[in-house]
DNA sequence: TTGACAGCTTACTGACCGGTAAGTAGAGTC
DNA sequence: GACTCTACTTACCGGTCAGTAAGCTGTCAA
């Protein structure tokens, strides 16, 4: 039977890939290797060959969420704070397009007590990578002076971190609530309302 | 050896109490009932008799949240909206204090899609009537003129809610965040920040 | 041709999950 | 003294959970 056994590391990123998609909409706790195997087509302990216990898939999903988030980041240096705040706004929408998903540090700070501790140490990472983005958006919009806004940047990015987060979460009770908070935030950070229009949206 | 069964109601409103602790820790799915009867002594099908099903203990633990919520928010009507944007801030500074639980609406929304539909209908609810207050307040301040702020309300209060939810999250990883982002809202509002220093934090 | 290894499978374990049926002790009513 | 109700208990159930041991198969290198 059968042939071809998964042209070499196929499986573990679909693994990934399943493993991610459940982590967003149902949380660690909420999803198990039943599921994923089930959908892959493989038995259970299939995904144990790859990641033998769920902390390691947790562990691995956190560290690839690390390094696809440095290469967002990287590759947004060069952009002003305006678009850099747009692309991060546009990150947000993209979760909830996506079967009403909520951020990766929604869920890793909602279940934060009960993960694994060397879960916990990735995720403190991760969103404390996350948050940094922030203070630099808001840092670099002062600096170039297309924000204005009262306060430090470090507590303009907690807020701008903290408003999304929550936001996501509460749009799958109210889908209006994401496009009300990026205007007002874009409101409170002194950026015309007018120059986004064209976004239609 | 039974002497008292527990002077009417009272087990039941011990399990509440407890089932509340563990779902703002640990979340719906998070706690089971062997963790209920554990620590109350009891067997597990004691907390059957009183709630036949978990749902109906989570159905239970919204609308104790939404009576409970009317009567604090009623209790405030006559306050000024700077007053009641500070009672609004400490309600989550005492969930943080105690075991750094996080907000209802917050534990509810993020497993809002694998929650039981009485309970999302609940939820629902629930998060309707916290948003509003915090529209209320913001309505309230721009109408006395203690508070000045660009854009409406509405938007105002959905930051508001939005912003608490995810900083009272975040705070697990990083304890500051919550008193940052309450100081820079109420910048963000026009309130004069020494009027609060007499807090002392 | 043999041997090693990757990538699985089959078959299982013990713990825990929510939930149920049947029985029982005590208190109150008639 | 019999009846009834509340508030449980004991003793289960089937299902699901993460995890494991041992076996099988195709590929590739020596």
């Amino acid at each position: 039977m059968k042939m071809e056994s998964a042209a070499k590391g196929e499986t573990r990123k679909k693994i990934l890939d399943l493993a991610e998609a459940l982590l967003l909409s149902h949380g660690y706790h909420g999803f198990s290797y039943q599921q994923i195997s089930k959908v892959l087509g493989v038995r259970n302990a299939a995904i144990h060959y790859h990641f033998p216990h769920k902390t390691d898939l947790g562990v691995a999903l956190i560290q690839r969420y690390r390094r696809r988030f440095a290469r967002f980041t990287d590759s947004q240096q060069r952009l002003g704070g305006q678009e850099q705040l747009e692309r991060y706004f546009e990150l947000s929408e993209t979760y909830f397009a996506k079967d009403r998903q909520i951020c990766p540090s929604g869920v890793l700070s909602t279940e934060f007590p009960r993960l694994p501790e060397v879960m916990q140490a990735e995720a403190s990472a991760f969103i404390d990578e996350m948050r940094s983005w922030a203070v630099a958006i808001a840092l670099k919009g002062r600096a170039e002076a297309t924000m204005a806004y009262t306060g430090e940047p470090e507590a303009i990015g907690a807020v701008l971190f903290s408003t999304l987060q929550g936001a996501l979460q509460l749009a799958r009770i109210d889908e209006n609530i994401l496009v009300t908070v990026k205007n007002q935030i874009r409101a409170m950070l002194g950026i015309n309302m007018a120059e986004f229009t064209r976004e239609g949206g």
